[in-house]
DNA sequence: CCAAAAGTGTTTCCTTTACACCCATGC
DNA sequence: GCATGGGTGTAAAGGAAACACTTTTGG
């Protein structure tokens, strides 16, 4: 039989691989970065927080699947959060069962509403960033290292890029953006120069005035702004990621 | 019996995947960019370029497996390569004869030694880039797509980390780091300020004093340096990326 | 000597930073 | 009024860009 690739390899001797998506699904919660994760109750890991996620179908692109998994799994389409591939991770053994390599990828959104947990059924819960970098929380295969990745991934798009907004609802007040950046960064920023700087950015649309939500204490009310689309930033950052964890900004603390 | 996967799923229910990995390696020659290519000789493309790559063992990583393909199709090694995983491609007829997913690498080499092509076997070549992107060569697959995204992953990297120094040999002079800077980006740089900027970097190193290379026109010497790392850069870019594409710098041109 | 490339100094300009201050609202 | 957060002004500090100039070689 002819070789059928460039190397010489024709695909059918290959043993077969199962292909999966994880999915990182950051959002904030009590102004800290939280992550979805999912019991499991099987076999490898028992008992163990894993990241939601699952097989590729034969009939849909990698991208495809994550999409459909977010959507099982949290109920959020395509147009609620934001979904880009991470990277790959094909380690020999990461499944002790079989080969499997899985595309993680990440997905950022403004709320999520947990399913609670029914019977022995898997539960899902939010677990804050903290803890698991801390390493208080047991995860399943290299989940860990995943999350590592993708949180390194979110901090960096964040200075470059509007990804941040997907934190916020369509519509969002210069100060919900900032705390998002605060709790992603582990750090205080200027409000003011914040608040220009998205002024100036032009990924960033006001909208109508409008009094801002119910629960407000006091305080000029806010404008509202939008990001139509998660786009590189043009002219400057809202903020700069420091290497110095935290940095002390100007009023109360 | 009972799923095994947080999703329900068990992974003997599915279709297999091959998975390859494919690498664009990146060299400069004749102060231009270019990229390894391979003649395919077989039925789906045949006649196209491809890239360089071959399936994934059932026993190495992916990270393994590219690592390999690199010494098989190069003879380069880890220590004389920058390799780096891209991201993966899956769409379900990317080719046309099974379903194959891909886990694209970047590779960077300082220089390569093309095998020359012996009877019907495939053969390589170096392509410049700019007629990749001008579409006066016919890829493979979605090779095309994975070339742009590798080359936009290149440029923003050469920006933020120092992997710009991989092009050149383990030692090098800054001019000939610039030139490298100058043809990836296609842009002029000057001088003077990417001098200071690489001297001021601690992930460069000057090395002792040396007379440099024979076919020299005239002109001081440079010194030699050395780049231990492939580390993202602490204080300043060696020089920024801009949105236009060419900048004139002083002097003549 | 001159040409050419390496390397340094310096000025100008622009951005970032820090923080003072005013604005608009709830209580 | 007063507290609170929204939003603007601005001066000082820092860094990048442009380019003149010095150094060191080959011919």
């Amino acid at each position: 039989m002819q070789p059928v690739s460039p190397s010489g390899y024709d695909p059918r001797e290959f043993p077969p691989f199962a292909v999966t998506v994880d999915i990182v699904v950051f959002t904030i919660l009590h102004d800290a970065l939280h992550v979805l994760l999912i019991e499991r109750g099987q076999d490898p890991f028992e008992g163990c927080m894993a990241l939601p996620g699952g097989f590729v179908r034969p009939d849909e692109s990698l991208d495809e699947a994550a999409a459909r998994e977010l959507e099982e799994e949290t109920g959020l389409t395509k147009k609620e959060a934001y979904l880009e591939q991470l990277r790959t991770y094909g380690a020999p053994y990461r499944d002790p069962r079989m080969r499997v390599i899985t595309s993680a990828y990440w997905a950022v959104c403004s709320s999520l509403v947990i399913p609670e947990a029914g019977g022995d059924a898997a539960f899902a819960l939010l677990a804050p960033m903290s803890e698991i970098e801390s390493g208080s929380i047991s995860l399943a295969f290299d989940h860990r290292d995943i999350l590592q990745d993708a949180l390194e991934r979110l901090r960096g798009k964040l200075e470059y890029t509007s990804v941040g907004a997907r934190f916020c609802p369509p519509e969002f007040t210069i100060s919900s953006l900032r705390r998002a950046y605060e709790a992603i960064w582990e750090t205080r920023l200027d409000p003011g120069n914040f608040h220009r700087n998205v002024q100036r950015s032009p990924s960033f649309k006001k909208v109508r005035r409008k009094p801002a939500v119910v629960g407000r204490k006091g305080g000029r009310p806010a404008s509202l702004w939008t990001a139509p689309k998660v786009e590189p930033l043009t002219s400057a950052p809202l903020a700069r990621r420091h290497k110095s964890p935290m940095r002390p900004a100007r009023g109360s603390d």
